[in-house]
RNA sequence: CGGGGUGUAGCGCAGUUGGUAGCGCACUUGACUGGGGGUCAAGAGGUCGCAUGUUCAAGUCAUGUCACUCCGACCA
């Protein structure tokens, strides 16, 4: 078969660069690190929110649409959330073009605007400062907002899904009358992001916090969901944070309680992008192309006709009409590919380097034998099989999928993740790839100077790890817990 | 922001000492083909990123400029 990829041992990078371009996810646009999401990876994006809207919702959560551009005063409110954001924000300064004396469109500079507005890189700000106005009273909490948005941060160097200056997402906002109860809710939008990571990308993620590093501008605490890619790299799929009362002070955001007491509100706010479809792609996918989980592919089920006359094909259409009914009863998405434009070994290249779970041929043979052809793209293996009673078949070989791809994720995490004691034998493994558990003293000099010397970041402080007495790898100063270092996107 | 690279057909690229603009894929038409990215034939498609300069003559040389891209720094 002839390749269209760079292989991943060749160029990991490249393939997946290769990879989401041939597969007609996404492209590079005009703009420099802003790219065009396809149709076909914008169906995957869409089947994620589906998803995840449900959830949200099935947690009490409502939606609504805030600005995007935020007067720049509200940055200056908070002061670590600035600092934090500052350096990738693009800023509105001006709201009218004119023709010079040239002809040519220039920026009216008599259109400049009293404050610029900065286009939001998240949005805790405009939201604060609007909840001051809808919380009066402990009656108003908790408060449960979601908006599905854009958002920009002018990231220096970019990567198609990864790391984008404008990417979509969505952001949870949620504001609570106590500290526990803020303090749960962060806790429980991480499961809600775990549960998807693992039951719909199929794709397993370490729960945890992060270092007072890695923390969010603004945040007392950071919850994330940790995935490890193939070729051995961290990639951050979620976070959660408690934000405190940090916020609340920032925008004066006060509610009375049942005694007749003015208090802050506690805060949490919540978030994943379209750089799960990064994740998703690079969780599964091979040097063939794509791998979906039948959970989330746009199309669950491809059907290739193969035929010389048109008679033929209007023999094979009748033939599947039914199964196609069928499966769509099913709530199984199908594709009859009856292209005549194309021959079936092109076709079955395509939807291999698409990712679509299923692949079923039916020709003149099996019109005569009964039968159809199988191939599942998990594991590339082809089976001819009876036609009748397949929809059963094709049913369970897509639950079996969605196991097989997130059992083999999973065990590629297992064989990579390493308990490591010595610095030596540290710096190696961090060098090789993968998770390294080791002991760390809990300060955020060491936590740099690991950094400094091997690349490897803190990802996660494991939510559910074991107390454990040790010392530290780099220091060597007292521990009682093991944390999750990786080299990271 | 530092260092490298690249701008030539839709995409990927070649273009020698300056001398009529080329290849592969894709595209169009036709025929044959059709169970893993078909074959043959004919065809269409370009102010060579932009500007200035040198020259009888510039894709090629010089200067400037813009854009993109890779590596690093940076990035919750």
């Amino acid at each position: 078969m002839a390749k269209v990829l760079t292989s991943r041992e060749e160029n990991y990078s490249q393939w997946y660069n290769d990879l989401v371009i041939k597969a007609d996810l996404a492209e590079n646009s005009a703009v420099r690190g802003s790219m065009v999401i396809k149709p076909y990876g914008y169906a995957i994006w869409e089947k994620m929110q589906a998803v995840l809207d449900q959830k949200f919702k099935d947690t009490g959560h409502q939606n609504a649409y805030f600005p995007l551009f935020i007067p720049k005063s509200f940055f200056s409110k908070e002061a670590s959330h600035v600092a934090g954001f500052a350096k990738e924000c693009a800023v509105v300064t001006h709201y009218r073009l004119k023709t010079d004396e040239n002809g040519n469109i220039v920026v009216d500079e008599d259109a400049k605007l009293e404050e610029e507005l900065i286009v939001r890189p998240t949005s805790e700000t405009i939201i604060w400062d609007t909840y001051r106005k809808w919380i009066q009273s402990y009656r108003d909490l908790p408060l449960l907002i979601n908006q599905w948005a854009n958002v920009v941060r002018w990231e220096m160097r970019t990567r198609l899904f990864l790391r984008t200056a404008e990417f979509l997402w969505q952001e949870g906002h949620t504001a609570h009358a106590t500290k526990d109860e803020a303090i749960t809710e962060a806790e429980t939008m991480l499961n809600v992001y775990s549960d998807f990571a693992e039951n719909y990308m199929a794709m397993p993620v370490l729960k945890g916090t992060k270092s007072p590093n890695e923390r969010f501008a603004g945040a007392i605490e950071t919850y994330c969901i940790e995935a490890l890619m193939q070729d051995g790299k961290a990639l951050q799929a979620g976070t959660s944070h408690f934000l405190g009362q940090n916020f609340a002070k920032a925008f004066d955001v006060k509610y009375v309680t049942k005694e007749n007491k003015q208090e802050y509100v506690w805060a949490t706010s919540w978030g994943v992008s379209t750089r799960l479809m990064g994740a998703l792609v690079m969780a599964h996918s091979d040097d063939n192309g794509l791998v979906l989980p039948p959970k989330l592919a746009p199309i669950q089920v491809v059907i290739v006709p193969i035929y010389r006359k048109p008679e033929e094909l209007a023999a094979i259409s009748e033939k599947v009409e039914g199964l196609i009914k069928d499966l769509k009863a099913n709530d199984i998405s199908v594709k009859f590919d009856d292209r005549d434009t194309h021959k079936p070994g092109f076709k079955f290249a395509e939807w291999e380097l698409k990712g679509v779970p299923v692949r079923l041929a039916i020709g003149p043979r099996d019109l005569a034998n009964g039968t159809v052809e199988v191939a599942r793209r998990d594991t590339l293996e082809k089976e001819i099989l009876q036609f009748e009673g397949i929809s059963t078949k094709i049913k369970n070989l897509l639950e079996q999928i969605q196991i097989n791809i997130y059992q083999k994720a999973y065990d590629f995490r297992e064989q990579n993740t390493f308990v490591v004691d010595d610095w030596n034998d540290f710096k190696a493994k961090v060098e090789a790839g993968g998770f390294i558990l080791a002991h760390w003293d809990g300060t955020e000099e060491t936590e740099q100077k690991i950094k400094d010397e091997t690349k490897a970041t803190i990802r996660s402080i494991p939510i559910d790890g074991k107390m454990e007495e040790g010392k530290c790898i780099f220091s060597g100063n007292p521990s009682n817990q093991r944390v999750v270092f990786a080299k990271a996107y």
